[in-house]
DNA sequence: ATGAAAGCGCTAACAG
DNA sequence: CTGTTAGCGCTTTCAT
């Protein structure tokens, strides 16, 4: 048996009332008992039941972080690795705990969203669907929405500014003096990689280059597709000089299969990626990319939640994040 | 108010704890019954309350992960990410939650362990000092370290077998002609480096080479250090012909001055890592390196953990996984 | 400033 | 097979 509030209240010789408040209201007990108390409860190692005290509060001190289950690996995701980072990181400063699933594991075979265990917000990551965004809410869970974007009313969301960084890169390799510039589109998040496309489109519009379809190529982010695009990309007649991949992840393995191609970069080719991985520095030479502040996504989501988990209202919906151009050996 | 096990047995007509069975033991009712208070139950949009459940049961249905605080980041660790990985799926297949924290999260200024969430039981990975694992024992919280090891009665532990796989890959080295090599290790968990450098100089024993402590290098794992030993290593009149390096990091930065240093890999100069990180693939060439199974080992301790908690006798207390040799183009 | 008492939602004997 | 009942450990009025 563990030892309760009841255990400490007998041989400090007060009422369990007393030391409940010891240690959620110490102002509001005498000093000399609650010193009292607390030394009593050092003594018989007592430490506050978490589960109970959730009963009687109704509140778990949990959130849960919720991704979008093709989006696996979560965990050794590069993007999302570092937004949980920082997730995990702000919640406990703020003394809360955080449980990590994906969308399938709260959805039952029925379809239903199971809210299996008790948490007092959450956070969902990525393209989660509206109907789990409406359950919670209807159980009266604050929602904070991270890189994902939805049209619902009050819903706080947290995004990168896609275009603005898309737009960052590819004049990055305009002014580098590329006329010839192939992107390499991958097929995930829409509401992402259209910004990323869209911006790209914009700034050849606006340096007067026309846009040659034979440059875009849209692949899966694995290496024989990619490959593949890349060769198609160096037997043409007119060879891009500059290739803006839509993902670092991209990006690395066009490097990889134009340095088996013999091709050298950035002298024959520049590439470009986009979201600033740890991949970026681990490959020769360095990947230029766009930096997109996970950290400050992170903490942002949780800030938010924490405030509506309060009770508090937010007037800021959206957060954007600008993301940042670092331009490293491969442009 | 959200619905209750009350309201549920009101509408359905029958008791609560009829209602309470349903949920638990759903062969203990009459199969009419059943489906009767399943249909309210839907109908009510009710779910049993975790907390009270909880409670009631002394069983929160969560498990810990707790990582040495020294090798965050955790989350984006290339290690611990795929052992995470594995963990938090296993978990969620037996019905488990996961918390993830640092030691550090867990201990109070004034040095003592709080286990401030309850958890049915903790995962100790890295290098947790016994502190931590006795006060969790004296709390009845059963405990499985991973990637670490400590000779305490009955305790249970999931570790790679660190000499075998440095083994494999020196010897990998020495078959592949190679006389001279160097070994650039690293700097952290002492448990393991010495393993992996104990095995670098049994295997040139075997082969009767002579150990020449100019190819040995101390190195941090980061890129100016690497950068500097390999230099150190490049003006030696007798220049290795390969490096072994103590995990996929120090071998990709080696790589990268290589590379830079304009050394041929691995027609100048071999090299080899250890971990089988994501890395490996990301460079070209390929690099080398000794599997750990990351994936196997999470899933050993969840499971060891798993009986624990159910009060089962755990006999075999240290599970060690086989790493294995990848060849890749790297050596 | 402190105590008495009610009850959070659920489970698990024990009866029937 | 089902109902009754007694708490799990804590917080929180309401008194004192």
């Amino acid at each position: 048996m563990s030892v309760t509030i009841l255990d400490v209240a007998k041989v400090a010789g007060v009422s369990k009332a007393t030391v409940s408040r010891a240690f959620t209201n110490p102002e509001k007990v005498k000093p000399q008992t609650l010193q009292k108390i607390l030394e009593v409860a050092k003594e018989l190692n007592y430490s506050p039941n978490a589960i109970a005290r959730a009963m009687k509060t109704n509140r778990t001190g949990n959130i849960g972080f919720i991704v979008y289950a093709e989006q696996k690996p979560i965990i050794s995701n590069p993007f999302y690795a570092l937004v949980l980072e920082a997730v995990i990181e702000t919640a406990n400063k703020i003394g809360y705990s955080l449980f990590i699933s994906t969308d399938q594991d709260i959805t039952l075979p029925t379809g239903e969203i199971m809210l299996q265990k008790k948490v007092d917000g959450v956070i969902l990551a990525s393209q989660i669907d509206s109907k789990t965004v409406l359950t919670f809410r209807k159980n009266k869970v604050p929602v904070v929405l991270l890189n994902n974007y939805m049209d619902l009313d009050g819903l706080h969301c947290v995004i990168n500014d896609e275009y603005y960084g898309a737009h960052q890169v590819v004049e990055h390799l305009v002014r580098r003096g590329h006329k010839r510039i192939g992107i390499l589109s991958g097929r995930y998040n829409p509401f992402i990689c259209n910004h990323r496309y869209n911006a790209y489109v914009d700034v050849l519009k606006e340096n007067g280059i026309e846009l040659n379809y034979d440059y875009v190529h849209s692949v899966e982010p694995n290496f024989q597709d990619v490959y593949a695009a890349v060769k198609n990309l160096l037997i043409q007649k007119q060879r891009p000089t500059a290739l803006f991949c839509n993902s670092d992840m991209i990006a690395i393995y066009a490097m990889k299969a134009l340095i088996r191609e013999g091709v050298k970069i950035p002298d024959d080719i520049a590439v470009a990626g986009f979201d600033d991985n740890y991949y970026c520095t681990v490959v020769e030479p360095e990947l230029t990319s766009v930096h997109v502040d996970r950290e400050m996504m992170g903490t942002a989501a949780v800030n938010i939640l924490h405030k509506l988990m309060c009770g508090e209202e937010v007037e800021e919906k959206t957060v954007i994040t600008k993301p940042k151009l670092i331009i490293r050996g491969s442009t």
